[in-house]
RNA sequence: GGCGCAGUAGCCAAGUGGUAAGGCGUGGGUCUGCAACACCCUGAUUCACCGGUUCAAAUCCGGUCUGCGCCUCCA
């Protein structure tokens, strides 16, 4: 398998560090509000990977926080008059039903960086016992210039930093030994939620949490960590900082940071009115079909999103349902049960799209590609499957399907729906109707169904239907 | 100013040296009482543009144009 890692800017084979298992940390959100469909992105992506990783066999410990400190939720929460505390709870619940709507696996552990906080104070003691840090005035700085890496993982240099930055040094405070240093730990304004530590009673910045909460549930060293191209600077490069020169190893080893998505070609924003949450779009699509429309590009190209373009999902992925929904409806009235030989070969014949989307897979996860290998099975599926096949052969097909599509999270089962009683006369009045072709009644009884939400197909085996 | 990414058919999108995957859409056909599903056919002599390297370039090098991102909270 190889990784693209923003550490080296190129594609690595993946070694972990311990053999069959995987630890990683994806930085989560914070919940000051309902996550919109760019948070959705690395949610979606990174659970693909996991889904991948433990596809192959591998035991992965996938770690996750919720950052539930912070300016925002303290703004919203004043806004709004009730507690911090409050807010975070809220809006963790909301964002994990729209990840349970979006099918991403419950992470091994969310950490939330309130409970943490006796490990941060900790992490950040012993950066100062280093000389990594300074305290002045009941803040904590980040001697940036004492760590030699600095830089390493955005690649920059401190000296363009400096040269690009004016209002850096214009805004820094006079307290800071360098404009670059940056925030450990930062007292309390009156009405905010405080912590006591020996330096004075606050909160921790955002970049110590995430290399606690790494460390406590993963260890000093983890294999992936990632997140949203956006972090890459300043957020992960201020965690290597910290991490590597607390524990005095290497942090993580791969580093992969998923694209932006757009709207329109732009930048989701607010003030641009271009901003959607989850919630919205699964007002008016499944989110499944988000999901597939993430996957449908490389997570590290910027995705622009649209109405049309969600249309056009919508669509493809009906058809590989529609493959899926066919399996279960032939399998169910299959005659025989036994396998023939030609179904046996065809079946040889159906492995090799498996090994075309393990392949894509392998390349640094290219979901585009493998689901182009999903359709080449689909097409396969629905060239060759028919009313003749044995029920054997229908379900292998439908395993194999099954198995690859669960990689990417699309779920493709369903479960059996029973329809009411009503509903069910009507169909078979219009069978009779169709026997004694009386096609306008027919019609009229199957735009009445619709009416309803049911879509009758009729086919060579039998009438199915499905809800609109 | 510094750092970086991208430009492939109407749309989306794979493809990093060997002669352009896949999906959506369009048009035609087969199946069907019709519809739907599905299937078959239909698509870039060409990969923003110019020049170079090579037997061979969408892929490598140089330049031009265009769009975008990061450098500040941000997935």
């Amino acid at each position: 398998m190889k990784i693209y890692n923003t550490l080296s800017k190129r594609k690595e084979e993946f070694v972990p560090l311990e053999e069959g298992k995987v630890k990683m940390y994806v930085c989560g959100p914070t919940v000051y509000n309902f996550i919109h469909i760019g948070n959705a992105r690395p949610m979606i992506v990174f659970d693909t990977v996991r889904r991948y990783f433990e596809y192959k066999g591998y035991d992965v410990n996938f770690v996750s926080n919720f950052t539930d400190v912070d300016d925002k939720i303290i703004k919203k929460a004043i806004e709004e008059g009730v507690t911090a505390d409050e807010i975070s709870k809220r809006y963790i619940a909301e964002c994990k039903k729209d990840m349970e709507a979006m099918n991403i696996k419950p992470a091994t552990k969310n950490p939330l960086a309130t409970e943490e906080i006796c490990g941060m104070v900790d992490m950040i003691q012993t950066l100062i016992d280093k000389g990594y840090a300074y305290e002045k005035n009941g803040t904590v700085y980040y001697r940036t210039r004492k760590f030699k890496d600095y830089g390493k993982l955005s690649h920059k240099n401190l000296d363009d930093l400096r040269s690009g930055e004016r209002t850096l040094l214009v805004t820094g405070e006079d307290e800071k030994e360098d404009p670059l240093d940056f925030v450990l730990w930062k007292p309390k304004k009156e009405g905010e939620p405080a912590w006591k530590s020996p330096w004075s009673e606050g909160r921790p910045g955002w970049h110590i949490e995430c290399s606690e909460m790494s460390k406590k549930y993963l260890g000093e060293q983890i294999d992936i960590h990632a997140g949203g191209e956006d972090l890459i600077f300043p957020h992960h490069e201020n965690e290597i900082a910290q991490s590597e020169a607390a524990n005095g190893k290497e942090f993580a080893k791969y580093w992969m940071h998923n694209g932006f998505l757009n709207i329109d070609n732009r930048k989701m924003s607010k003030s641009l009115g271009n901003f959607f949450t989850v919630r919205e779009i699964s007002e008016k699509y499944d989110l499944q079909i988000l999901r597939f429309f993430m996957l449908s590009a490389h997570y590290r190209s910027p995705l622009n999103f649209s109405a049309d373009l969600m249309e056009s999902a919508k669509t493809s992925l009906e058809r590989i349902l529609t493959a899926a929904e066919n399996l279960r409806f032939l399998s169910k009235n299959a005659a025989n049960d036994t396998l023939t030989d030609e179904e046996n070969e065809l079946l040889d014949k159906s492995l090799e799209y498996v090994r075309g989307f393990e392949k894509a897979m392998d390349d640094d996860f290219n979901t585009a590609d493998a689901i182009a290998s999903v359709f080449d099975l689909v097409k396969f599926i629905n060239t060759t499957a028919d009313g003749s096949r044995s029920k054997k052969y229908l379900d292998s097909l439908y395993e194999t399907l099954s198995r690859l599509t669960d990689v990417l999270g699309i779920i493709i089962d369903r479960k059996e729906e029973i329809l009411d009683e009503d509903i069910e006369a009507m169909i078979e009045k219009r069978q009779a109707a169709r026997k004694e072709k009386n096609f306008a009644l027919a019609d009229q009884i199957r735009d009445e169904l619709l009416a309803k939400g049911i879509i009758l197909e009729d086919t060579r085996e039998g009438v199915k239907w499905k809800k609109a």
